[in-house]
DNA sequence: GGATGTGAACGACTTCACAGCG
DNA sequence: CGCTGTGAAGTCGTTCACATCC
């Protein structure tokens, strides 16, 4: 028999409580962004209209999703953006800050840790970790790179709660394990492989390869339906 | 009024032509290394919920995805792995060799071309590009690194069809018309921003601020659930 | 018995269309 | 009149359940 997981939810009632949808989730993100920038550049009212045509969504879905956050807009006029960055940031949990570790110090850790961009919008880089005994020492921004068996006492004594995957496919269960372990509440996985853990620990994985492999496809597609082979 | 893509379709009948959801694609992929890795185990014949059980998906989700392949499955039996991978790898549009090129130099492109497995899976770099004077002319793992003015004239030479964006956010769209324009016909972006192409060029984005952000918000998410603010 | 393929039921997400408010 | 909020309809994707075949 196969499992999958049911998402659980015998929520007790939170202030707002209805249930996001993932796609809802994402957009909530491309949404709060794009108003930062609009901010920036003076703004201050925005419509569903607006919205859409920037990001490449319908009207009536950007509607449809603001409306989790309440009745934030004014009819013939738009939403106020100040008030709806704050909204997103606190519907999305990010209203404060995430201490993040990094596990598997290669070129994609560094792309992350060089972004500034993520402290920015409140996840702050606190410990990186490597098996490979030649970089134990090495900093990376500041920050050292530290052997695995400290991990459980470098997570906790620095309240790191996320953590992102970034091992080779074999390494990347025992990994995970091993962040589980040290009380870590989240992981990001980059690792080409579907990884195993409780449930009570959220999981979002990014696997390169497929989306690769989806480009492929669609090109492959394209080029079926116009005639070429 | 806004405008979202409606997926134009007006084929004129492939061999196989059933229109697959993105999902399924991207679960094809999944088979796909799933099997490989199977076979080298020595695997001859694999049932919907032995894959299913491995990647985390309901055996009854496998068997209608695989059943877009054809009848490949013997009831009572399974599938054979050797024609599933084969099955797979043409449907995918992966049974051949996609020339890819990179924009932006940086970590993650280094990452990218550093991974074996890419092109293990049909994608092979070309060439790599970079609006910075002091990259040009560097080398990482024996391409070199070109000037972007000559984009269209390397892209054209080496027979380019897929481009992977990764640089700044700024600088994305302009880099994605000039990869347009070189006759590139596939996107991978990595620049969180939303790009306009026309609609004969395929797009995919990975945006990792809004995964960091989604697994925030999962992790927010269960310590409500769990009484904890 | 063990496993596939698939209609039918279900559920999730999106778009439509319009009442209602500023 | 412009724009929001939302029920209703529509579309898409997943799961169930079972007839079918080795």
């Amino acid at each position: 028999m196969s499992r999958a997981e049911p998402s659980r939810s015998h929520g007790n009632g939170s202030p707002t409580d209805t249930r996001l949808s993932r796609a809802t989730v994402q957009r909530f993100s491309l949404y709060l962004r794009h108003l930062q920038s609009l901010l920036r550049e003076g703004a201050q009212t925005v419509s569903s209209t607006q919205l859409g045509d920037a990001l490449g969504i319908t009207d009536a879905q950007v509607r449809k999703d603001l409306a989790y956050l309440g009745n934030l807009g004014q009819p013939g006029i738009g939403y106020p953006a100040r008030d709806l960055i704050a909204a997103l940031r606190q519907r999305l949990g990010i209203d404060r800050t995430w201490a993040t570790v990094i596990v598997g110090i290669g070129n994609l850790a560094r792309a992350l840790l060089h972004h500034r961009g993520f402290e920015q919008q409140g996840f702050r880089f606190v410990a990186l970790f490597d098996a490979d005994p030649a970089k134990i020492g090495q900093k990376v921004n500041h920050l050292e790179i530290s052997p695995m068996d400290k991990m459980a006492q470098i997570v906790a004594r620095r309240g790191a709660e996320l953590g992102v995957v970034a091992v080779p496919a074999e390494a990347a269960q025992k990994v995970s394990d091993a962040l589980v372990n040290a009380g870590i509440r989240g992981i990001l996985n980059f690792a080409p492989t579907v990884l195993r853990l409780p449930p009570s620990v959220a999981l979002v994985s990014v696997d390169l390869a497929v989306q690769l492999e989806q480009l492929a496809f669609l090109v492959h597609l394209n080029r079926e339906d116009h005639g070429e082979p």
